[in-house]
DNA sequence: GTCCTGACTATGTCAAACCAGAGCCAGGCG
DNA sequence: CGCCTGGCTCTGGTTTGACATAGTCAGGAC
């Protein structure tokens, strides 16, 4: 069943993975996980608005194009999953409100967001590339999403190798949370 | 509306978009149309399969853990979007079958399920990291998803600029020399 | 007090996503 | 020739996502 398909896969599996009738990456999957929280249009949708720095629910709906059922219930699973956080502000000679900020878990899901960008940028629109253009602030240049090894190589895609975790090995050097910014 | 909301957002938003109540994201996002073809659940997970090198339909469906219903419906759409080609092969004393494998436009949609993954690892399952560790086949480190700009720097979340792409915006505001931020 | 606005909640409906299980067709094998 | 396997399709049903409309509730403005 596996013959030829190794060469022509983009990643290579390794360390027992390459034989696929032993194992499916079924249930402990990150890619699942995350899509048990982020796996909807609206909750992708919602994270976009928080980055351009939507904060109040009305907004979220009136900009998205949703309902406010919607709004009310997505912003309520992201905020339960750790993405936003709800808290009360008042702006000077107003009643208090609601808003809903950014947690550095929503924001470190910003690169995967912005690598969906990129890709619909490139493939879903016309040669003019997308309607927005993102730069670096510090020198203007155009912002890109890159798959790289922490040595600092470029890597490309055909050149990674998946291996089952150590997951009994001592702890590899782990960032704790929130660093990343 | 916006107050203080500019400062906390990730990105900035420059050149006339500063103005929330100007303008909507709605219908040309980039994002939306990358959710227009990726947005199921099972059309990420049947990328993933691909990814690993899954090739034929009994295949996806059984390593996915989706119906074969879903199974064919979803590779039908992704081949008709050009992320997958179909296409007839045979194995020595086989039958002729159809296998399905990556096209371009489907390997560049990688970097965004890497980014997925990698947030999955680090906030939704325990301190040892997910299931799997991609690496470098090169040199052996942990593979990374970066966001940079096109002269190399990273780019630091908070340091992002979005302006309205030059040739896409039909009114409004005109960016006349290059990039501006 | 009453009004108004922002932030929701409630109700009812529709479509899409998914599942389980049965059926179907092509073609190599015995 | 009939069997079996791979690669699907069909039927029928549930769950989830989304919409539109209407209602609630708190609290500053008047």
């Amino acid at each position: 069943m596996s013959h030829r398909q190794e060469q022509e896969a983009v990643a290579t599996l390794t360390g027992g993975l390459a034989d696929r009738e032993a194992w499916s990456a079924q249930g402990q999957c990150s890619i699942e996980r995350a899509l048990a929280v982020v796996g909807t249009r609206s909750a992708l949708l919602v994270m976009r608005e928080a980055y351009y720095g939507t904060r109040r629910f009305d907004d979220f709906a009136k900009r998205i194009g949703i309902s406010e059922a919607v709004a009310a219930l997505r912003l309520r699973e992201l905020v339960h999953a750790g993405l936003l956080e709800r808290h009360p502000y008042r702006e000077p000679g107003q009643r208090t409100r609601d808003e809903y900020v950014l947690t550095a878990m929503g924001r470190d899901l910003l690169p995967a967001v912005l690598a969906l960008m990129r890709w619909g940028d490139h493939y879903l629109t016309g040669p003019s590339g997308g309607p927005l253009v993102l730069t670096h602030a510090g020198c203007g240049s155009p912002v890109e999403v890159a798959v790289r090894c922490e040595s600092g190589h470029d890597v490309p895609l055909n050149e990674i190798g998946i291996a089952p975790s150590p997951a009994a090995v001592p702890s590899a050097p782990r960032v704790p949370t929130g660093d990343v910014v």
